[in-house]
Parts: C-alpha cells; structure tokens; sequence
DNA sequence: TGGTGATCATAT
DNA sequence: ATATGATCACCA
C-alpha cells in the first residue's frame, strides 16, 4: 500500500482513503510512506496531521482555505485517549485582528473551516510510542443547528471584542465551544490590531480554537 | 491535573 | 510575518 498521489475525486473516494487506513499506526503509516519517524512530538508537533494529509491525498502547502478545496471539506486529526475524548483543542484558523469592513459570522473563516470537517482521531497519550499510535476510523461532520447557532455566538462575541479594540483583553476563558489563544512561533512575534482609540498596536497573533468539550461531544456521537 | 498561555517545524 | 500542521508545559 502506498499514499495516493493524486486528491480523492469525491467524498466517497476520501471515505474510503481513511477505511484503507484504520487501524493502522502511525509507524506503519510512516515507513509505507517513507517518512521518518520523530522520536516525540516536542519538535514535531504537527507531524502525525503533516502524515495523515499525505495519506487522504490532501493539496500539500500552507493555504488559508480549506484541505480539500474541490469538495469543500476541511480535515482534522485530533488526539484521543482510551475512551475517544480528545486530548487537546483543535485549532481552527487565525483570528483577524485587523477586520475587513462588512465581516460577518456567514463569511467568517471559521464557518468557512467548520462546515464540513473530516475528523480523523488518532491515538494520543504521550505513554503510548509515537509509530505505536494507531488511527481510528474517519467522520464526516457538519456542525448541527444548535452547534452552528453556539460557534456563531462564541465568534461574534470575540470578533465584536476585536473590533472594539479589546484582542489585549480577551481571554481564553471566554466561549463556550470556541474561544481564542495566541498562535505564533514564540512570544516575540508581533502582528497589527487596533486598541480602543483606533491606535495600532502590536500584539501577539491569535487563534481560534474548539474547546476540548465541544469537540468530545462530536467524537462521542460518532461513536455512540 | 487540566486549561491557559506558550511554543515547535515548515512553506511561502 | 502569516499561514499550515498542532502539542507542549507551566502553574493555579
């Protein structure tokens, strides 16, 4: 077995990439890609998501839009310990400090993100050897009526709190399913927002994440 | 002990 | 610096 070299053609297609791979850990992924394997992910946190994209075929590359452009669908690999409950947020996208005029929850790049995600989880616990890890089933979700209505709320909230020059004084605390922390290499990287005269500031960049309880309601009613 | 704030690798 | 992929790790 080898990865696809070219993007899954339909849903379907991208179903059944993941089929073709439950089960399977990551080292058995890794070698059958040739792909090295990290001895942890303290350097390489973003391998076991860098290593599945290989797998589904997802467009290789650092684009704000979504992993499979064509069929409008996001993928998301996400940690989970022995009873399928997530062991970390899921970072969604940055969040814009500097709003476009006339931004809406509509036309928000977290909508965008979340309408429809291929959640992929993956053994997580740090006990467990990294290429001993293995994958579990893929899903297809669209967040649902009460879902959408909650993740609209927690982002006009903390869009309107940018917008009022007020990103110094979000917290993560705030949200219920989504909330904001800081995304950068390091504290020393600086971006662009606005404080409550309209001055520019710097600040560190910040994202969008799904809390760990949102997220484990997701995992728990595709497996339930 | 788990959530918040910080951080790591890589591509452009 | 911004974007992707995220997890690390300190401390309340």
């Amino acid at each position: 077995m080898r990865p696809p070299t070219t993007p899954p053609s339909s849903p379907v297609d991208l179903l059944d990439r993941c089929s073709a791979i439950a089960g399977l850990s990551l080292g058995e992924l890794a070698e059958l890609a040739e792909v090295a394997i990290p001895a942890n992910l303290q350097r390489h946190k973003g391998w076991p998501g860098m290593l599945i994209e290989k797998w589904l075929g997802a467009t290789a590359g650092s684009k704000p839009q979504q992993d499979f452009p064509e069929l409008g669908i996001e993928l998301k690999t996400i940690p989970i310990d022995g009873n399928f409950r997530p062991l970390e947020t899921t970072y969604v996208c940055f969040a814009p400090l500097l709003m476009q005029p006339g931004i809406t929850w509509q036309t928000s790049n977290v909508r965008n993100k979340l309408q429809q995600v291929l959640w992929l989880p993956v053994e997580g616990d740090r006990q467990i050897p990294l290429a001993q890890r293995r994958v579990a089933s893929g899903f297809f979700w669209q967040p649902d009526e009460q879902q959408n209505a909650i993740l609209q709320q927690d982002w006009e909230e903390l869009t309107e709190q940018i917008l009022m020059g007020q990103v110094e004084s979000i917290t993560s605390r705030q949200g219920i399913a989504l909330h904001i922390r800081p995304k950068a290499a390091n504290g020393k990287v600086l971006t662009d927002a606005l404080d409550a005269e309209g001055q520019r500031i710097k600040t560190r960049p910040r994202g969008f994440y799904l809390r760990k309880s949102f997220t484990e309601h997701i995992l728990f009613n595709a497996f339930s």
